[in-house]
DNA sequence: AATAATCATCGTATATTTACGATATAAAAT
DNA sequence: ATTTTATATCGTAAATATACGATGATTATT
């Protein structure tokens, strides 16, 4: 039980849920909204205005950095975030896309 | 351990992740794709179209019903499902909102 | 060289999700 | 009345996600 069935669905299915669980998570949110308000990178900081542990912002951070939405860098003691900004446009794009042709079927019957 | 946090996050945050997460697996994607793609509400059949057992099925159903993106009746022996088009439209705006919000970091520094 | 600061990773506990079979329920068909 | 059909719910196993403390690694400071 419990076999995973992920894959049998259609690429397009499973690369938007992927993204959507990317941000399926309000600290992920929440760390997008932070890393994007910057113009430069974000050094540090990030920690300080989640209500999580070090560890547990580590990992969300991680998750993000897997999926392409951020890049890290080093510097120094510090580790810098940025928006990886054309993965985020191809998630913006995908989640368009999906509403767009789902709509579609009301408005138009194009389905 | 494992104390859920979520609730600490602005609320706004909490609604998108809760949305990204109802369409976080692909076959919650899936079914939504099924009920969009009929103009009257598709009774029976959804079952067919996945590589579910029907009581898996009727779980991710039940899941898309409670956070509200589609509405089920019953008829006679079969289950109908439609989209609630205007919860859809909410989610929508939603996740445009963020996108667009987001984005505007890049483009004109607005954040 | 020793210490402090910052962040990643590991180990682990708990919670949640995913998936299915078995069973219940309710209407339709026989 | 019994059987069949369609679906929901229950129980449960396995997988995944969430969260933290402890520890490790690396660089900066003293």
């Amino acid at each position: 039980m419990a076999i995973n069935k992920k894959s049998e669905f259609k690429a397009d299915e499973i690369v938007l849920a992927e993204f959507a669980k990317a941000i399926s998570h309000p600290a992920r949110i929440a760390i997008l909204k932070v890393v994007a308000s910057r113009q430069s990178c974000i050094c540090g900081e990030i920690v300080d205005v989640l209500p999580l542990a070090q560890s547990t912002v580590s990992q969300h951070l991680k998750e993000l950095k897997e999926i392409g939405l951020i890049d890290g860098t080093v510097d120094g003691v510090k580790s810098c975030y940025c928006i990886n900004w054309s993965a985020f446009e191809k998630v913006a794009a995908i989640f368009k896309d999906f509403i767009d042709k789902t709509q579609c079927c009301k408005d138009k019957g194009c389905c």
